[in-house]
DNA sequence: CGCTTGCTTGGAGTGCACTCCAACTCTCTA
DNA sequence: TAGAGAGTTGGAGTGCACTCCAAGCAAGCG
């Protein structure tokens, strides 16, 4: 795996992030703190190390004096679980899907049946979403102009 | 408030709903019983219970012994609540809508008001899940066709 | 050196939305 | 009229995803 590579899943690539720190560092130079990664993700630090505790990360780098140093790896990683995460997907599901990412490149088949069925997943909600948001609209355009307004809620 | 305004959000108007029960029922005879509101909104009666006692529901009217007697103005409630629900808005601003309702009409602009804010959330909502439906088209092309893949994870 | 701020751990606590239980009563069919 | 199957209640329990706590170690600064 190269840099470029790497990166494709973390932000453009440039000497800053948006509030001024560092972001991404060359491969190397990745070894992040907590509150780093914390201000990355908007995750919090203890749910960061909550997520380690049931093994949703890789095994994550450790100082000399055993605190936690994340790689660029790490935090392209958190990228996607965070968006599994907004989308819906239950944690004990990314579980296992870190699972089979660990047990290596036989599990591909496996993993792409995880995430053909969560697509389909996601694709049933915004179905639903667009749904709801015909009832609201039209539920929005009775209380704006309340001509006689001709339901009770 | 007449019968085809109040059916209005309920299913088309016909003898029989999928499973053949009468649904919906005439005002005026539509007093239906707990399982029968559970068979067609898909909500437990547990939930259908503690939708009441937590304020969710108005007062539901009772058969001489006391049991439940749901009418076409609650299904159609049912039918609201549950798409507010699926769309993700919490059940206590349910709760306050419920409330904003009971207290009549003065109450309009804050009905609209709570509308208009969920509107704004479900819209990002879908935003978002479009966003990470891009994501996982890409992850399970990398998946399906992979030749020489690409990434770790 | 002392001070502040940050990081560590296992385990306990929280909030939400149900979900179930026990011990009944009621309704319906044979 | 007997028995099966719904319905009733308040309160306790469950599962998920965090979230916090206490007690202690570590790093940087004047």
């Amino acid at each position: 795996m190269t840099v470029t590579q790497e990166s494709s899943t973390l932000h453009a690539i440039g000497p800053m992030c948006a509030d001024g720190t560092p972001f991404p560092r060359p491969d190397g130079q990745d070894r992040y703190t907590i509150s780093e990664v914390v201000a990355h993700t908007g995750l919090s630090a203890h749910t960061l190390r909550w997520y380690e505790r049931i093994g949703l990360m890789p095994h994550i780098d450790r100082s000399h004096t055993g605190q936690r140093r994340y790689s660029n790896k790490d935090l392209s990683w958190l990228d996607l679980v965070s968006k599994l995460r907004l989308t819906g997907m239950p944690v004990a599901d990314m579980v296992r899907y870190a699972e089979l990412v660990n047990e290596g490149e036989h599990t591909y088949p496996e993993r792409l049946e995880l995430l053909v069925a969560h697509r389909e997943d996601v694709r049933k909600r915004i179905a639903e979403l667009q749904d709801t948001l015909a009832v609201l609209d039209y539920k929005i355009d009775v209380y704006a102009g309340a001509h006689r307004a001709p339901e009770r809620h």
